[in-house]
DNA sequence: AACATTTATTTGTAAGACAATTGAAGCACC
DNA sequence: GGTGCTTCAATTGTCTTACAAATAAATGTT
């Protein structure tokens, strides 16, 4: 071996599992570990950083959490480092954003805000984007939430598709992958809303709007759409804290 | 004991670790354990789930490289769920989104066209909010980009800093977290780009021109200038791939 | 009552063993 | 010579047992 990636000095007296997952992110990182390289198999790893198995499997797993690497059995076997693909990045940004709204507290206009934020900001290159296909998936959505039978949860999560759609317009996967997080992780913040057929209905003709809008490359109007569900949403939720306060009187 | 909010059924036939990480993670992100609960010991786990210690400590090391949660020995020790806090919220996001840029072969050009559409998006809401502290720490990183010998990644140091007072100035949580991947992530590529002297004074202009619509709230004009800031680091980006193409030809 | 000591509990780490998986090499057979 | 089967070796997945280290509560001592 010309050069080895990993370094494997470590601190005997701190956790030696998170210093080895450390040791090894870096690598990767830094670069000196590749896409699909095969690291060292976990008796080599557990002889060079002078620990046992099991604390190299410990450390090993860390990484397979955040899916640096993957690990495959038998005779070729080993762990590989992992390309970090956009569905990764999406659910993993999705769930850190998920678990931050639901165990901090965050106040739902907070979020709604944010959101509205960002996603104004990806109108201008939607609108002069936008390919048919995308216009086609806005109007199939709003379709869907047209249908009287359809669930809360159905509604939202038609909602949520809308909404990507409109993103994903922009024809930039990076405004998409940060739009994933803002957006998706607020569905069950919207989950407990419930919509009556007369809010569904004035959000279905805001959604049209919206789409209107897009057809006619014309972000202006696109972006005060959206601000309008923006105020209207907020103003749904607003009603539904007031109700909650009234019957925990 | 009541009710307990683990699942302990798994499918033997399939990775073990990875399926209690899942059970566990689920009570986590369904509410049903909430900040600060501990978790039974190892020992309880590993016979609850009918496996031996060290796979539930594999699937802990999981979980404590989400930082879902935390352990700590002695007595009265063990793992605890984690409130996932912005600080380490925003880590993630950092790092997950460096290593898409990293791995991905993402062009320069729609990172920063990404970077800048969000940053836009805050722009309104820093100019009506803003305090005299986060012009304060505009005006400071300013001063700080003009001192000659700071070195390239110290510019790009604070032209991270500088940016990120201009969304925290908007006064959302959430917003500063989504922000800080996108603009936390291009520092890598930033590096990149040799800053001449005479770039660095056109940024610095730019960046004045910002601060100076952010203090007299005219949210137009600083969305003017990020738009010129934009265009002029997308044509210095071109103009370093240009040079670096000649070199190897 | 204050302080030192012990003890129980729990995580951190080690060592060794076996099962399961899987590609590759070897070998018989056509 | 080629083809298909068998065996083999490497590697991860899991279990068992054991001990070290940390830590707080219980206990004993002065």
């Amino acid at each position: 071996m010309t050069h080895d990636p990993v370094k494997y000095d470590i601190d005997p007296d701190r956790d030696l599992s998170s210093q080895i997952a450390a040791a090894i992110r870096d690598a990767i990182i830094t670069g000196d570990l590749i896409v699909d390289d095969r690291l060292p198999s976990e008796s080599d790893l557990a002889e060079r950083f002078r620990v046992s198995r099991p604390t190299v499997r410990e450390a090993l797993k860390r990484l397979a959490a955040q899916s640096l690497i993957r690990t495959q059995r038998g005779a070729t076997g080993g762990a590989f480092v992992n390309r970090l693909s956009y569905e990764e990045a999406h659910r993993q940004q999705i769930t850190t954003s998920t678990l931050l709204l639901s165990m901090n507290a965050i106040r739902f206009d907070t979020a709604c805000e944010a959101r509205y934020a960002l996603e104004r900001a990806c109108t201008p290159l939607s609108a002069a984007r936008r390919s048919a296909e995308h216009l086609a998936a806005m109007r199939a959505e709003i379709f869907r939430q047209n249908q009287p039978d359809l669930s809360d949860t159905g509604f939202c999560a038609s909602d949520v598709a809308f909404h990507r759609a409109l993103v994903d317009g922009a024809g930039n996967p990076v405004l998409s992958y940060q739009l994933a997080g803002a957006v998706e992780a607020m569905q069950p913040l919207m989950n407990m809303i419930t919509f009556t057929a007369r809010s569904r209905e004035e959000i279905v003709s805001l959604h049209r709007r919206i789409a209107d809008a897009i057809e006619a490359r014309d972000s202006t109007a696109a972006e005060a759409a959206l601000s309008d569900l923006e105020t209207y949403t907020q103003g749904l939720a607003r009603n539904v804290m007031a109700e909650r306060a009234q019957k925990h009187r």
